[in-house]
DNA sequence: CCGGATCCGAATCGATACTG
DNA sequence: CAGTATCGATTCGGATCCGG
């Protein structure tokens, strides 16, 4: 079945050979978020058919990408290996790259915990985190609610609600400084070409809770710089 | 056509339905070494399907990822646009992560002018580049040649022989310092789990002219770290 | 309910032939 | 040179089925 392979010697050519198969990335995507079980990946990838996701996992386990969580309780865990983890670069650079083509969702797409969690991730700027001081934020986004937590340049990630709890680490105590919600639009508040205080006046932000004021401190250290995007780029010459 | 999307509200979504199909980050690499006609592409990628090209060719054009090249002489020529150039960081984490599970070439496998540029791209290191003295090097692997010049952290490489003329840069005068042949072994090399002198004493490097110890200025200009990979990792349990 | 396996029509890909 | 056209081989998507 491997002889799909594009015939060249080549790093990137590998890598694709690897994890370049229709929701591959997608599966590495949710396992960078931690350890799932099938039916967790299933509810995070809904049009994902299960013969896909089933296959997808045994090819990354072959290639040494994915494995089944040693210790594990009552049925498999899916966890990335060290190499699978690996990936997470790629990932980030490839949220950061689409990013800049998101326009408003279609109709019926969805909106998951693990996929807005990575998408924090993309957009986290370290440095900046480092230089403000601690925030605890409550963010949601349709119906995605998640913890927030950044201090000292490191962020902290854990689903509210109706996810599984987390296995790594557990809700922060006390009540977080601010609690907000927020529409598509927030991405250009991550984007810089909409500020904080337009955005609530807009309504593509409501704040819930806490000083409107912090969502500053939110687009500083959730921030993904656009500078090319489609549409901007000059139109090509006719045939 | 469109509808062969994931469904979700997600950078990395909607990046992998961009550049996620058979075959496009591999024009994408190509292309980011410089501007190519459809038989240089063709050529580039010697198992692609004409057909196949033909259709990534039109839909990266509709993403505005790639178009024909503005004042064209005969024929069209095809050129990243910038939003396209920014897949570049994609492509370099990629090649970085395939390049761990690189093993010996399968038979019939290929390298190319294109393939092995951004191969030197994935490993070279700005910084270590800027601390050592400019270099002039010519490498040979398998059939490709390349004048690969070394100067105040940039890199600048340039096809040998049997490939087209580049547009930018043209050939750098003078001898290079140092000129020598390898074998898929440089991998390790580059790796730095196999020292110049080794390789050298190995017959995976031929030193054809030049001081053989400046090897050690292009290990250290060139270099992956392999912090992961697989077969390192351990084993999944059981079902 | 969880963790898949099986089956089948639809879409895509690969190889080759052909054309302006 | 720069693609289209065609057609068999694969893969994907959607649904159903099944053992624990």
């Amino acid at each position: 079945m491997a002889a799909r392979n594009y015939g060249q010697y080549c790093g990137v050519t590998t890598a694709v050979e690897l994890i370049g198969e229709r929701w591959a990335l997608l599966i590495v995507r949710d396992l960078l978020v931690g350890a799932r079980r099938y039916t967790d990946l299933k509810r995070g990838l809904p049009r994902i058919p299960t013969n896909i996701l089933a296959a997808r996992l045994k090819e990354m386990q072959d290639s040494g990408i994915v494995r089944r969580a040693p210790f594990t309780g009552r049925g498999p865990i899916y966890e990335l290996t060290p190499y699978g983890r690996a990936l997470e670069p790629v990932v980030l650079a490839l949220g950061r790259w689409g990013f800049a083509a998101m326009r408003e969702p279609d109709e019926g797409d969805v909106i998951t915990p693990d996929s807005l969690t990575m998408a924090l991730r993309t957009a986290f700027q370290p440095d900046a985190a480092a230089r403000l001081p601690p925030m605890d934020y409550e963010v949601h986004v349709a119906d995605v609610a998640l913890r927030v937590r950044v201090a000292e340049g490191r962020l902290d990630v854990v689903p509210l609600a109706p996810a599984l709890p987390p296995v790594g680490g557990d809700l922060p105590d006390g009540e977080p400084d601010l609690v907000f919600a927020a529409g598509p639009g927030i991405r250009e508040v991550i984007a810089g070409s909409l500020t904080p205080a337009a955005a609530v006046e807009s309504g593509v932000i409501r704040v819930l809770a806490g000083e409107a004021s912090l969502l500053d401190l939110f687009a500083r250290t959730f921030h993904i710089e656009i500078t090319a995007s489609p549409e901007i780029d000059t139109p090509a010459v006719p045939a």
